[in-house]
RNA sequence: GGGCGCGUAGCUCAGCUGGAUAGAGCACCUCCCUUCUAAGGAGGCGGUCCUAGGUUCGAAUCCUAGCGCGCUCACCA
């Protein structure tokens, strides 16, 4: 429609002045107001050296006779509010229908980005952190393929290091050959021992404190601390019997995770092993003191001196050798531009607390000399916390909020909510075990997608997950509704009448629909699945306005009757796939 | 102490590429189911947008300083 073109020229040919387009100001009309679009006329005073008022007038005249679209103008203060014709909006409706993947870029014709997520530490079951985790990364990743891009899901296992062992030790030590069972996940298992490790070492080393050995030796020299750590070398020197004791404990991890992840519905093209990544980061680092990138130290330990980025010296090996973390980030990343040569994007989604990692690790990537480290972007997510007085979650005490039993409780409310409402009368228990999985689920992922990721957000399991209002159920309870609506018509619908009345509603809807593809694009530039979450409660609150304001099927007027069908088919689908962004799903009853 | 991030209604959050009277949900109070799903809708109550300066015709939004909270600065991950 070349609005901000004609404006340009209308400037021009009112006032003899050229502008760029960039101090032209639009924005959509605040729903107080008449009109579609707003212009705001300040910054433009000073080429027409007119009033607002009149300087409106003006470019609104001009507007109106030089695009046909427009249908009238109205003016407040330096605000010149124009309106579309209704046949305008109808028109951009009728695109928007045809178009079956509407708002989405055609697949794989954007490059190749990845996108890691989850990444979870063997030693432990995943947690409400995780969670925030695992459902930002994967609908980041779906935000993404809808922007066109090819996407590969991956994450980094971290299986190797003193945290392993030190579940692995408490294992050997007590564990008695325990086996996972149907009633305790492989996970939860080896979890237990992590967390029985722990409280005794913990112990051992307030004995040594109250003995009169200063804090910081005694963790040092605990005998549980001190034998997981031998049992560190032993892995890396390969001894058979801790490596079969490491892979035992991690295939039930593993076998654990792989069920949470099922229940979650996230999944993953690629894995990466840090087992495996850590020994190229190794080779790297070396090759990098070649290249005097890293330098060693006199006791042997190897740094980067980042000195000249404003940051300090970052150790990359320990002085025996050993690995550190960036060692085996540094080895992860170069593995995964090598297996992907195409790859123009790497995605990581990890927590704030690691911003001055990623910070580093991009530098020093760089400073090796690979210009992707350029397009490498770390997601980071704020921390969730509990509310006052719940105390802290510290998966070392298990006092964390556990992933497979949140998602359980979430089902088993959705599950007392439904049976209050009564409205599942005549499904089967399997479809209504399945339905209460997909509420709870909706409800969880909504909560936490729905805030914007960098900031810290508070879970209060009893409260916060609500049912109604601005929830992920309020937003499936709407589609089930027009799912309802609709299975009362069974017609096909061609392009609607552009000559139709509209009801204030029913343009607000048009115009919620109008946005949505530049939601997803926004979405993707800013990897906000939050954009995503909000505008779908927008729009689905923009359908229940409509819906207890008109008759939807009740209508005399074909015509009408035609659009209220087709829009409500539309605002269906448009939801389903916002919320499908997110990895929820909808149901057609509730 | 240095660095990074955050601070909006009692609570949980939108809004932040500067624009009109700062918006939702929860909670609390009124109304609306013999009509297409009331997990809904309409309305009410509720604000020093942390504070103080600055830039601007105009600041919740940008800049500076301060305060508060979180994270981080490990031969942990």
């Amino acid at each position: 429609m070349r609005l901000i073109e004609t404006l340009v020229e209308g400037i021009q040919s009112l006032y003899g002045e050229t502008i760029s387009a960039k101090t032209i100001q639009v924005q959509s009309t605040r729903k107080d107001f008449q009109g579609d679009l707003t212009i705001v006329t300040f910054p433009l005073l000073r080429q027409s050296k007119k009033s607002p008022e009149q300087t409106g007038e003006e470019l609104g005249s001009y507007l109106l006779e030089n695009i046909e679209v427009i249908s009238g103008f109205n003016i407040v203060k330096g605000f010149l509010n124009i309106s579309f014709s209704n046949a305008y909006w109808i028109g951009r409706f009728n695109e928007a229908v045809a178009d079956l993947n509407y708002g989405f870029s055609k697949p794989n014709t954007g490059s190749t980005v990845m996108v890691e997520y989850s990444s979870p530490n063997t030693n432990k079951p995943l947690h409400l952190g995780h969670v925030r985790n695992n459902l930002l990364g994967y609908s980041v990743a779906e935000i993404l393929k809808a922007n066109g891009h090819k996407v590969v899901k991956v994450q980094v296992i971290n299986d190797r290091g003193i945290h392993i062992c030190k579940s692995m030790l408490a294992y050997k030590k007590w564990g008695k050959g325990e086996e996972p069972t149907s009633e305790l996940k492989g996970d939860k298992l080896v979890g237990n021992y992590y967390v029985k490790f722990e409280k005794n070492s913990k112990a051992e080393i307030q004995a040594l404190v109250d003995s009169g050995v200063e804090e910081k030796v005694a963790k040092t020299q605990g005998a549980l601390i001190q034998e997981a750590q031998e049992m560190l070398l032993k892995w890396e020197a390969k001894d058979p019997e801790v490596y079969a004791l490491w892979e035992k404990m991690n295939g039930w991890c593993y076998d654990g995770f792989d069920v949470t992840y099922k229940n979650m519905g996230v999944d993953f093209d690629k894995l990466y092993y840090e087992s495996i990544t850590y020994l190229e980061g190794k080779i790297r680092v070396e090759e990098g003191i070649e290249k005097g990138v890293f330098f060693r130290k006199e006791d042997g330990s190897v740094w980067c001196d980042l000195a000249s980025e404003g940051l300090d010296e970052k150790l990359v090996l320990r002085a025996d050798g050993t690995s550190v973390y960036m060692t085996q980030d540094i080895g992860t990343a170069i593995f995964r531009y090598n297996d992907y040569p195409d790859l123009n994007g790497l995605v990581y989604t990890v927590g704030n607390e690691q911003d001055y990692h990623f910070r580093v690790l991009f530098l020093i990537l760089k400073k090796l000399g690979f210009s992707w480290a350029e397009s490498c972007y770390h997601l980071s997510y704020g921390m969730v916390g509990l509310p006052k007085g719940m105390g802290k979650m510290k998966s070392r005490e298990g006092t964390a909020v556990d992933a497979d039993d949140l998602m359980e409780e979430m089902a088993r409310t959705a599950k007392s909510i439904s049976e209050e409402l009564g409205k599942l009368g005549g499904m089967s228990i399997k479809d209504k075990t399945d339905l209460y999985n997909v509420i709870g689920m909706g409800a969880l992922k909504y909560f936490m997608l729905k805030v914007d990721p960098k900031k810290s957000m508070v879970f209060n399991p009893e409260e916060s997950v609500d049912f109604s209002g601005n929830t992920g159920p309020f937003i499936q309870y709407t589609h089930a509704r027009i799912c309802s609506i609709l299975s009362n018509v069974d017609k096909k619908i061609g392009a609607i009448d552009l000559m139709i009345a509209l009801e204030p509603c029913e343009k607000m809807l048009i115009k919620l629909l109008d946005d949505y593809p530049r939601i997803i694009k926004e979405a993707g530039e800013k990897y906000s699945p939050a954009m995503v979450a909000n505008y779908a409660y927008d729009l689905v609150k923009g359908y229940n306005h409509f819906y207890q304001t008109v008759p939807i099927l009740k209508v005399d007027d074909e015509n009408v009757l035609n659009f209220r069908i087709v829009l409500s088919r539309k605002v269906k689908v448009v939801i389903a796939s916002a919320m499908q962004l997110l990895g929820v799903k909808m149901p057609e009853r509730m």
